[in-house]
DNA sequence: CCCGGAACCTGAAGGC
DNA sequence: TGCCTTCAGGTTCCGG
C-alpha cells in the first residue's frame, strides 16, 4: 500500500514521538514478519536499544538505533501505530514496548510486510536508486537512470533501482502530470519529455505528501487517521470519468500485471 | 534485458 | 443469505 508520501508521513509523525526512547520489550505475535535475522536474534538485538533517529529510504522506514538499524517495509497492508497501551488485535504482528509504556505496534492484514535488524543498512540500501525528492536529484539524473533501459515508463517508475519510493498510484499520477503514456519506451523520450517526467514525479509525490498520503483502504497515519490525498488524485481510480485536462474518459488497463489508469488522448 | 504470470496472504465488494 | 469471482497501495522468482 504505502508509497513514498505515505511512508514519509509516518516518519514525520513518529519522529517526535519515539526519538530518544528505549525499546524495553519486543513481542512477536507472528514471528514470520521478521525477515532477518532469526526471530529470536531479532528480539535479542532490538531489546534495550535506543531510537536515535527516524528516517526513510525509498519505501523503507529506517530507525537508527544506538546499535544497528531497524528497518520496516509495509508492503501492501502494513501499518505502524502508537498505542497508549496494548489492546487485542487479530492483525497485530509485533509490539514494541517503549520506555514510556506506549506500544509501537506493527499491524499487517496480508502478512507481506517485513521487519529487519541489520548492523549497517548501507549494503541493504545499495540496490535502491536515487530519492526523487532529494534536491540534488535533477532532470539529468533521471535521464541517466533511464539511459540504456529498454522498458516502458510505467515499469521503470515502479522499479526501485531506477528511483526509490514510487508505487502504482504515484506512477500513474506522475505520468498523467507529465502527459506521457505508461507504455512509452524510455528510450523514445526527448530532453523536454524527460524534464516533464521529472517535474510530474516531483509534483505527484509532493501533492501526496501535502495531504499526508492516500488512503484507499488500509493506510493510516500513526494515530489512526486517514490521509486525504485520495480526494485529489488526478487519474488513479478514475476509470470512465473525464480527464481533468481534456475531458476524455480515463481508461483502466492491466499493464505489467498492475492496473494502470491514464488518459488515452493527452498522454502520448 | 524484458515481459507476463504466479506466488506470498487476507479480506472487501459486487454479481447472481 | 450465501457462493463465487475479482481486485488490492509491493516484491520476487520462474519461464519464454
Amino acid at each position: 500500500m504505502p508509497e513514498l508520501p505515505e511512508v514519509e508521513t509516518l516518519v514525520q509523525e513518529l519522529r517526535p514521538q519515539v526519538t530518544g526512547r528505549r525499546i524495553d520489550d519486543v513481542i512477536l505475535h507472528w514471528p514470520g514478519c521478521v525477515a532477518t535475522p532469526s526471530p529470536r536474534a531479532f528480539i535479542r538485538r532490538m531489546k534495550g536499544r535506543i531510537i536515535r533517529e527516524v528516517r526513510r529510504r525509498g519505501k523503507f522506514l529506517w530507525f537508527v538505533l544506538d546499535h544497528g538499524a531497524w528497518l520496516v517495509h509495509l508492503k501492501m497492508t502494513g501499518r505502524l501505530f502508537l498505542l497508549p497501551m496494548s489492546e487485542p488485535d487479530p492483525h497485530a504482528r509485533a509490539d514494541f514496548v517503549m520506555d514510556d509504556g506506549r506500544i509501537l505496534r506493527f499491524q499487517d492484514l496480508r502478512k507481506f510486510g517485513r521487519l529487519y535488524w541489520v548492523p549497517d543498512p548501507e549494503p541493504f540500501f545499495r540496490p535502491l536508486g536515487p530519492e526523487p525528492l532529494d534536491p540534488r536529484f535533477r532532470p539529468e539524473d533521471l535521464a541517466r537512470q533511464l539511459a540504456g533501459r529498454r522498458g516502458r515508463l510505467k515499469a521503470l517508475l515502479l522499479n526501485q533501482s531506477v528511483m526509490a519510493g514510487i508505487g502504482n498510484i504515484y506512477a500513474d499520477e506522475a505520468l498523467w502530470r507529465a502527459g506521457l503514456h505508461p507504455m512509452r519506451s524510455a528510450a523514445s523520450l526527448n530532453g523536454e519529455e524527460i524534464r516533464r517526467l521529472w517535474k510530474g514525479i516531483r509534483e505527484a509525490l509532493l501533492a501526496g505528501l501535502r495531504h499526508h498520503g492516500t488512503t484507499i483502504q488500509w493506510y493510516r497515519r500513526p494515530e489512526g487517521s486517514s490521509g486525504a490525498h485520495q480526494r485529489y488524485l488526478r487519474v488513479y481510480g478514475r476509470a470512465g470519468r473525464p480527464c481533468f485536462r481534456c475531458g476524455t474518459p480515463i481508461v483502466r488497463q492491466v499493464l505489467q500485471g498492475r492496473s494502470a489508469y491514464f488518459c488515452p488522448v493527452c498522454q502520448r
